[in-house]
DNA sequence: TTAAGTCATTGACTACGGTCAACTAAACTG
DNA sequence: CAGTTTAGTTGACCGTAGTCAATGACTTAA
């Protein structure tokens, strides 16, 4: 962290201050209605090195959603209060579908299913089973088919790929229909 | 259809005109090559007019795909061959899969989930339980639910509902990763 | 027939996402 | 240290989606 070059540690703090302002804004007034221009003067730089550092507008959520394994890194410590498998994997969905509705939000939910449909080049975040979820729920899974629990006629990676699109289909009607939740 | 105005058969036939070349230029060259001034000018009218008929660009595609439920009002008539509800549905889901990979295709897929995820006005078809799809769903789950293959502690609409929703599921993952299928 | 009213049509215009050649200051090099 | 290379920064510029005030052909009513 210390042995960057002046010029380093002023690109990286133009990239922090660009995406921080992006954020704030987004947060404020929704993807839409905040244009680059809006960031970048907020960020004191000029449109252009936006574009430097990211490669769309929407590639700040991405980003942003990046970060939120962390969340289930952390989360993956609660689980050990639960004694099998069944409980854990009721637990974390409860938790999962709090984080997304509470946190993430519908509008992020929204951008990010958008861009990872529409966007060819985007990182596919929400399908890459390298993500720290992915093998969290392929854990459980795994645990659950051991102790009997659950059924073994399927490998645990693909159980835990059906989990996680379940997850996904709940999520992409709410982010359809905008409201309603059980 | 003969009790219109001269003025009013003009208007059907620029919205004709427009919605054809649309159409043709989207398979020619996708949603994204296509400008909006390109399909004016080979349908012949300016740009302004295509507004007239049309919210945006892509609701082009939402209307072409609203067609779509004549694919299964035909495919109908095609269950009765199969006994029972259980291989019923199993027929009908080959057959669902089959028609989107092959007649929807992936690009027009990608088009349909982003419209309803992002645009807040767009007719929510995806989900709309309006949908002669979900009655066709919901009728095959009843019968079986009446002749004892089908659990019964759901009702027929919701088991129907997580039944189209597990398709979506797929859909939305074949949307995103643009290639592998099983 | 004619005058008033309506509405499909038009294209100049705005706004915004994204590009890129020029600029400049920092970083190397000898 | 001066000369050269590298790379972060800039803002004018481009292309396109979508808007809207003006137009005039069609409709309606008298």
């Amino acid at each position: 962290m210390e042995n960057l070059t002046k010029r380093q540690k002023q690109a990286q703090e133009t990239r922090r201050v660009l995406f921080e302002n992006a954020i704030a804004l987004f947060r404020e007034k929704g993807l839409d209605a905040v244009t680059v221009e809006e960031i970048t003067q907020r960020a004191g730089t000029a449109k252009g090195s936006f574009y430097t550092y990211f490669r769309t507008k929407s590639d700040i959520i991405i980003e942003e959603f990046r970060n939120i394994d962390e969340y289930y890194r952390k989360y993956h410590r609660n689980l050990k209060r639960y004694p099998d498998a069944r409980s854990r994997i009721i637990a974390f969905t409860k938790a999962q579908l709090r984080q997304v509705r509470d946190d993430v939000g519908i509008a992020m939910l929204k951008i990010l299913y958008a861009t990872n449909i529409v966007d060819l080049h985007a990182d596919k975040i929400l399908i890459n089973p390298e993500r720290y979820l992915h093998s969290l729920v392929r854990e459980i899974v795994a645990e659950g088919q051991a102790s009997g629990e659950f059924r073994t006629d399927l490998e645990a990676d693909e159980l835990a790929l059906l989990f996680n699109r379940s997850m996904r289909s709940v999520f992409l009607d709410w982010a359809i229909s905008g409201n309603e939740w059980d």
